[in-house]
RNA sequence: GACCCCAUCGUCUAGAGGCCUAGGACGUCACCCUUUCACGGUGAAGACCCGGGUUCGAAUCCCGGUGGGGUCACCA
């Protein structure tokens, strides 16, 4: 059996997005269950496009994601380069022996010419392609026109009849007709390799088994086939993984649902949700099962449960499995996934006391069952930490403007005051004091609610308060009763 | 337009000819729990794209149509 060498292989340009992620998780978990190698490959071939850092980014990303790769940028495992455009020389080689066997010739069409040619085409309603004026030229003649210092490009000598099959390992055998292919270029007029070459040039001498990557790239396979049959090399065996759709079933874009993985760091979904909810489409290990870890994912991961149609990306079932991940989370690691959001928020420094790391704890558990995210945890847990900007507009009209509030508030400050600070003690308390008052426990709970949150909704008012301590509670319940109806 | 891929609730999916009165999850709605909101629990509505075959029997196999997606670059 042969080694399992599958890569991963983003262009630098742009962020890592959902469908990125998705297309590198199945290669990752591919890997890890048939214990072959997940490299990591740049594809930087397109030099005015490159990013500076970009491989940075997709390194930062893996590891959040935690696909760890056994070979990449910074990680030579005797494959490398890593980064395409450090592997021109091969490419170029590559080049001049298909050169030499007549199996490419330079193409000294202008970009013009057959772009016209092209819209000729279209208008006429027949398939735009090449239409080979460069194909017969004598290589005496091109190796004349290059001396000369003519622009061309190179392609590839495409044969113009017969049927090449394409093995899928998802969609099985796909056929296409090969009169139907263009001689396409290899090397551009400025000397880069394309796309379809570079990629098949990398894969061939860095021994990758199986590529597997997304549904789109179907139709340029038999293409990368025909180079390898021109290059004498064996091809990879392919599996092509149905695409991610934006929302409206349209395809995932910069502008369109191809939501960046930083954007999600950001906004403080948990790398297990986004890769359990990621895993699930387009996968399952059937049944019903739908929680799963990375290791366990990778223990089940087989091509043959990979679906073969596109799954519609939703971003509703992915916060739900996001707030399932969250409420698991004990306190200390929801406290420290937090930690950032809440310094970010300036609610606390670098240096928070032991006290104040307990206090964020306790309040962070009040919020847990409440929030999707852990930017809305620090979001739901700041009045804990400065006192309420703004009091809820529907809540002052229902709970600070019933007459006698005031003096109730005033009342619940002064009782509290003195009053054990357990949820218990003061439920106790309260309780005692609506009896004495002869009104309902809830004419004192909502405005207290509203009044130490500026919220009408949250956690139970008693764990609340005795969270947030005697002084806290009373300056807020009478800072509230000022502004209540008397 | 040509070529290629695909087709089960709104969405992700289970389903490998009888186990399907088509199961689960998200979302939606209702009820329960309850000091609010969540969580949790219970329940409801909700799908095999259409038409032909094959078969005793089809969501499952075949063909056609329709629909959706993708590809047709000196982008990757």
């Amino acid at each position: 059996m042969t080694m399992v060498r599958v890569r991963f292989a983003p262009s630098p340009t742009g962020q890592p997005h959902i469908g990125w992620a998705r297309t590198a998780l199945f290669n990752w978990l591919f890997a890890r269950h048939e214990g072959g190698t997940f490299i990591l490959r740049i594809e930087d071939t397109d030099q005015s496009r490159s990013v500076e850092g970009a491989a940075q980014v997709f390194e930062d990303a893996f590891g959040w994601l935690g696909f760890t790769y056994d070979e990449g940028p910074g990680k030579d495992g005797g494959h490398g380069p890593y980064l395409q455009s450090e592997r021109l020389a091969s490419h170029l080689r590559v080049l001049s022996q298909l050169l030499a066997q007549e199996q490419a010739y330079p193409c000294f069409c202008s970009a013009q010419t057959l772009d016209a040619g092209r819209a000729e085409d279209r208008r006429l309603g027949r398939p735009p392609r090449y239409p080979g004026t460069c194909r017969d030229l004598t290589a005496a003649e091109g190796r004349a026109r290059i001396a000369a210092g003519e622009a061309h490009v190179i392609r590839l000598k495409v044969p113009t009849a017969g049927t090449m099959v394409v093995h899928d390992l998802i969609r099985g055998g796909v056929s296409f007709d090969l009169s139907l292919l263009d001689d396409f270029v290899l090397l551009k007029a400025d000397g880069t390799p394309t796309y379809n070459f570079a990629s098949v040039v990398d894969d061939a001498e860095m021994a990758i088994s199986h590529v597997l990557r997304a549904d789109e790239h179907l139709s340029n396979t038999p293409k990368q086939l025909i180079l390898y049959q021109a290059m004498g090399k064996t091809a990879p065996i392919f599996a092509h993984v149905p695409m991610i759709l934006a929302p409206d079933h349209s395809k995932l874009s910069k502008r369109h649902g191809a939501t960046p993985i930083a954007e999600f760091m950001a906004q403080g979904f948990l790398p297990e949700a986004v890769v359990n909810y990621l895993m699930m489409l387009g996968w399952n290990p059937g049944g019903d099962r739908e929680f799963l870890t990375l290791d366990e994912a990778a223990q089940l991961f087989t091509l043959d449960r990979v679906q073969k149609n596109p799954a519609v990306y939703d971003t509703q079932k992915m916060t739900w499995m996001n707030a399932h991940y969250l409420r698991a989370l004990d306190q200390g690691e929801l406290w420290r996934r937090c930690r950032p959001f809440l310094a970010a928020r300036g609610l606390l420094t670098e240096s928070a006391d032991d006290t104040l790391v307990a206090y964020a704890k306790a309040a962070l558990s009040l919020v847990q069952s409440r929030v999707a995210t852990l930017a809305e945890a620090a979001d739901a847990v700041t009045f804990f930490f400065k006192e309420p900007q703004a009091f809820d507009e529907e809540g002052v009209r229902r709970h600070f403007q019933r007459p006698g509030t005031a003096g109730r508030l005033t009342a619940l400050a002064e009782r509290l005051a003195d009053t054990d600070f357990t949820a218990a003690g003061l439920e106790g308390a309260l309780t005692a004091l609506a009896q004495e008052l002869g009104v309902p426990r809830a004419e004192l709970i909502h405005p207290a609610r509203l009044a130490v949150s500026g919220k009408t909704v949250g956690p139970g008012v008693f764990e609340m308060l005795a969270v947030l301590g005697p002084q806290r509670t009373v300056q807020r319940l009478q800072v509230a009763a000022q502004m209540a109806a008397p």
